[in-house]
DNA sequence: ATTTGCCGCAGGGGATGGTA
DNA sequence: TACCATCCCCTGCGGCAAAT
């Protein structure tokens, strides 16, 4: 089972081959054709399964986890509906009064003609060059979005608000999204501040630098994880944001000056 | 399966000056 | 005064190979 991550991406595309990365800055409008993918935001796990349509809220922090079919293998069709699309489309059509947006990240739909119809029809355009068929695939996208709109008259809210992220509050939110393998400038942005400021914030409210204060943060939880055996030091890795396991483990021994397989015996605690 | 050693370079940290 | 952009130095992240 690999880690794959939702990419970012202009139009469409064909997913089978899944990059980690955790943050999704930009609307995503799915179809999982085969396997499943899991996708933990924090607060919740969705699991999109074979045959499911999805969408997914842009600025988004998510792990996801690609499940193969024993038969099929993995893959699916992701539309990126991008603010700079959604832009010019508000422009020619004109939102109407949206209802207050649920909380969710993840929103599945249930198979309806339209939705099985829409995207049986993108398969000429899969992995096409965007200069070759770029007035169809727009058509296409502006497809999508009425569809969506069709269906969900709710998603208005949704897809046409083009604020960026308020100026929230640092502890909370750091210490809720600790484990996501974000950059600090990206961590600037979520919690509403340029990086400068978030610097500054940071060291106000944590007396410590925000990348000294997450790589110390990751190892303390993954400490805890080990050392109660929940998970083995290859899967905790990358359950506490690390990318790799050989810089993981020099990080891990810097610290607790053991590494991390030799703490279930040895150490006594952080 | 995990650790260790090594390397290149992206990006973090801190300082500084600009702007509203 | 608060907030932001930019610059430069250098740390440490991520990748790879080899050892354990």
């Amino acid at each position: 089972m690999e880690l794959p991550t939702l990419q970012h991406f202009d139009g469409l595309k064909h997913n089978k081959n899944w990059a980690n990365e955790d943050f999704i800055p930009e609307h995503i409008f799915g179809y999982q054709i085969f396997g499943s993918t899991i996708i933990d935001d924090g607060k919740k796990v969705y699991e999109i399964n074979e045959g499911t349509y999805f969408f997914s809220n842009r600025n988004s922090l998510a792990k996801g986890t690609k499940k193969f079919s024993p038969t099929e293998g993995y893959s699916s069709i992701c539309i990126c509906l991008s603010q700079k699309f959604l832009k010019t489309f508000s422009m020619t059509c004109l939102p109407a009064d949206g209802q207050v947006p649920g909380k969710d990240m993840v929103i599945v739909f249930p198979e309806t003609p339209l939705l099985t119809n829409y995207f049986q029809s993108l398969t000429p355009y899969i992995n096409r060059s965007e200069e070759d068929f770029k007035d169809l695939i727009d058509a296409k996208l502006r497809e999508a979005t009425l569809i969506l709109l069709k269906l969900h008259p709710e998603m208005r809210t949704r897809l046409f608000d083009f604020g960026n992220p308020e100026k929230i509050d640092l502890k909370s939110y750091m210490e809720s999204n600790f484990r996501f393998n974000l950059s600090v400038e990206r961590f600037s942005y979520l919690t509403g501040r340029s990086l400068s400021s978030f610097k500054k914030d940071f060291e106000e409210q944590f007396h410590d630098t925000p990348g000294k204060w997450l790589v110390r943060r990751r190892l303390k939880e993954a400490y805890m994880l080990i050392k109660r055996n929940v998970m083995r030091p290859s899967e905790v890795y990358l359950k506490v944001g690390f990318e790799n396991l050989s810089h993981f483990s020099h990080a891990f021994k810097k610290v607790y000056g053991v590494s991390p397989s030799g703490i279930v015996e040895r150490v006594s605690g952080p």
